[in-house]
DNA sequence: TGTACATCAGTGAACGCGCGTTCACTGATGTAC
DNA sequence: TGTACATCAGTGAACGCGCGTTCACTGATGTAC
């Protein structure tokens, strides 16, 4: 898995072959049988592990005092470390996600669900979210998952150990959250309170 | 074009054949080179094709009375209808966006950027952008480009002609917009009006 | 109006190559008694 | 403690196949004079 994720920084799953890592690894082709069936479930191990990684980043956030101005930054600064530490899981995460196989990227799609559950369970017990309805916290999570997977993907595009790029994509999605966040806060002037409720 | 587009369906770029393309025109592999140098050159024509439609739906947007509530939904609408009459199009770019062949990565990229500087040129205009720095006018137009770019592809994820699931998509998508747009609000009561300009 | 030439999309055969997959096998490690 | 057996990762040779690319070619269409 570990070769694999090494040849996939420079290409997609769909496109690199057993062979390839058997090379890689330093073994036989016929090796690969012995720890997969075939490609899409080499994919679907791979997604398992990324999100293995990136739950660690979800409970990192958890602790984090919620709702304050500084979470905020806190949240990019550890978006940004968790690229930087994993940043072959992240890449192929983004490559798979619209992808070539429908397994890998079901795969994908379903953790990404998971993720937007617990950070809507999370946000429910906030008091900002008081007058809520249960599909109006939800949506809201869904628009924090959206704006953190293109984060995490935008600092991708930035070349590895260029600080400088880091801190503008850095300082540009913190004032995003910030503008989110705003948006929260005055969510309920408008709408009649229990709307859709 | 056309018949890559349809083989791209159910594929990426990366593992699509040359012969495949030949053999779906219905004309012998050589005849590839006549209108092609490599995969990687048919990818950057079909991002441009992609994209020609896309700035028809700029354009459409750009007509509509601009900051009223019903924009939004407008907005939402016309992002649907695109997708539907040019599902491949955009599917094509979904998948390539963060694919494997760097040239047409590299070709999306300038495009979006490019869409985000119209955008914030549009957002400049606006009376909501009064007291607006130019670097948050285009903050917020990558937002809204983020966002625009996460609704198309989840209309993408929809089966085709599953009107409900779209209404769903749709109904979320409207209101994440009325989110970012009461944030959009409410900016300058925190900030100090001409901070960072 | 007719002729000579250029352009251009497509042909079909051929090439060498790397691919995924299969097979019977080897040898090391773990387990039961 | 010793023996017999099961498990398991890896081997290496072989297979048929489809791939990208090249080549000299054909025939239709457009253009110049």
């Amino acid at each position: 898995m570990d070769a694999a994720l090494r040849l996939l920084e420079h290409q997609s799953l769909s496109s690199l072959g057993l062979r390839e890592i058997a090379r890689e690894v330093g073994v036989a082709p016929a090796a690969f049988y012995r720890h997969f069936r075939d490609m899409a479930d080499l994919g679907v191990a791979l997604v398992e592990e990324s999100f293995g990684s990136l739950r660690a980043l979800v409970r990192a956030l958890r602790t984090e005092a919620a709702g304050s101005e500084q979470v905020i930054d806190r949240t990019v600064e550890v978006i940004a470390g968790h690229v930087r530490e994993h940043r072959a899981h992240f890449r192929f995460v983004a490559r798979e996600r619209h992808g070539g196989l429908p397994a890998v990227r079901a795969a994908i799609a379903g953790e990404l669900a998971l993720f937007a559950e617990d950070l809507a369970h999370d946000l429910a017990r906030q008091p900002e979210s008081e007058g809520w309805s249960a599909g109006d916290v939800l949506m809201l999570a869904d628009l924090y998952v959206d704006h953190m997977v293109m984060t995490a993907t935008a600092f991708l595009e930035v070349p590895e150990g260029d600080t400088g790029g880091e801190a503008a994509i850095a300082r540009a999605a913190g004032r995003q959250l910030r503008v989110i966040r705003l948006g929260r806060m005055h969510w309920l002037d408008t709408e009649p309170p229990a709307a859709g409720a």
